[in-house]
DNA sequence: GTCTTGACTTGATCTTGGTCAAGGCGCAAC
DNA sequence: GTTGCGCCTTGACCAAGATCAAGTCAAGAC
């Protein structure tokens, strides 16, 4: 559990900033997810004083963030790069619950022990509030609350739609679905047109989808020689239609 | 969606009020669920507060309590009773995304368009609270927002748990999985020994557990030829051998 | 350039759980 | 009692997706 993993290889170029783990954050003015996440709600003063707790941690790729059954220890908003919060079974069964992006929250300012597992994808830069006095800040901002509680809510609901797709949709639906989510969420932030980055290889996809990586990539597969998306070098897809991707995400064909 | 729904015939005996859908909630000092749900956080001035503004609301069984898209019509929690709450495909493929039962809340205070639907699966009675005043008191009482967050955060590591079970458990072990938490719930609320009460039918068993109905009673057929569970008239349940059940839950065999 | 390595793809085969179909059981109406 | 109707169980068969096993491809080491 250390700053890198030794058992896996690090998966991306840069490695952070090994030697200052943990800086000033970057001046809330020029923060690329001020309009995202928990800020927005704020008023100026009241995003003074969250600043005033919160400083800024890097994680490079593959490293773990927190891991399950152990006291909480960040919680934050990512600021760069991916995340992915997963649970697993003892005999190693995984179960990615989620994909986080900047503007994401990380981490439960809940619970004192994590009902998860985090690690970043790309190397990672967090926003990062320590528990004691994020809980003081929650107790006397009701604004930053009611924003928790928005984002947990959003978060519910999203869980709650990937039950449905882990219980009843096909292989074919389940992967339309996912690039589905990914071009909307890439759209509704600006990113239009041009190839989607996908941080996370393919046995993440399919612990994201409760598939196997071979199953995953068959229908890629089918899904690029329908001409529906675009592959290039295996992390880079083009989504050349998007309403007949959204069409399979809910119905078989 | 009328109050009994005509394409489903009724459930179960009592039919629930229908000549008064609406009346005042039983004093709070007798409630049953105050221990509970949302009632737990307040001080006795704040509940006094929250009883102005609650209603009571009987649902018989089978009756649609809100349907997914619709505006919030019903916010509260189960008083008695059992709800299920789940999520439909287009083409009318379900997915239960939970059972609720006495001091679980129903409903979101956050969204004001239904994100699923909810029904009754026995006579149901809810203490129900107005959107509008219900927003109000959230922004008046602190306790009452941030008892709202737990929930909502009890709810969220419960839909990742259930998305651990649907994207990698074995049937085996979903069932296995399901009866456990139906133990576990039971006896946490005083009730010991005695066979449990299953308020729902196993093709809502198998839309929750991600399965069909001819699985979900193959596994309990095994279950019951091995001893570990007792079935009387398909609705009680006794659970003989708690451990072999949880053991089943995690890991196969 | 070649070799190595790891991630991805593709094909062949197998297995779990789904589908289809028949039958049983319990309960309510009569 | 009999009939009818849901709901549940059980068996036979099927298929979607998992597993097993090559093979491809790109990037880095040398």
């Amino acid at each position: 559990m250390g700053q890198v993993s030794e058992t896996k290889p690090i998966r991306d170029h840069a490695i952070g900033d090994l030697a200052r783990p943990r800086h000033e954050p970057h001046s809330c003015e020029t923060c690329d997810v001020r309009s995202l996440g928990i800020c927005v709600a704020l008023d100026p003063v009241e995003q003074a004083r969250l600043r005033t707790i919160a400083t800024s941690r890097h994680f490079s790729a593959g490293e773990t963030i927190f891991s399950a059954e152990e006291p909480v220890s960040v919680i934050g908003t990512v600021v760069k790069g991916a995340v992915k919060s997963y649970k697993l079974l003892p005999d190693g069964r995984q179960q990615v619950v989620g994909f986080l992006f900047p503007g994401d929250f990380v981490g439960s300012a809940i619970f004192n022990v994590n009902r998860c597992f985090a690690e970043a994808l790309s190397p990672v830069e967090l926003c990062v509030f320590p528990y004691a006095p994020l809980q003081k800040l929650m107790a006397d901002i009701p604004a930053l609350e009611h924003q928790m509680l928005k984002i947990a809510h959003g978060d519910l609901d999203l869980a709650q739609e990937w039950m449905l797709l882990l219980g009843r949709k096909t292989a074919q639906e389940r992967v339309a679905t996912f690039l589905c989510l990914l071009f909307d969420k890439a759209r509704s932030r600006g990113y239009c047109g041009a190839p989607l980055d996908l941080p996370m290889n393919r046995s993440e996809i399919a612990d994201y989808l409760g598939l196997t990586i071979e199953t995953v990539s068959r229908q890629f597969s089918k899904l690029k020689s329908s001409g529906i998306i675009a592959v290039s070098g295996s992390h880079a897809i083009e989504v050349r239609k998007p309403e007949m991707l959204a069409q399979m995400a809910a119905s078989s064909d």
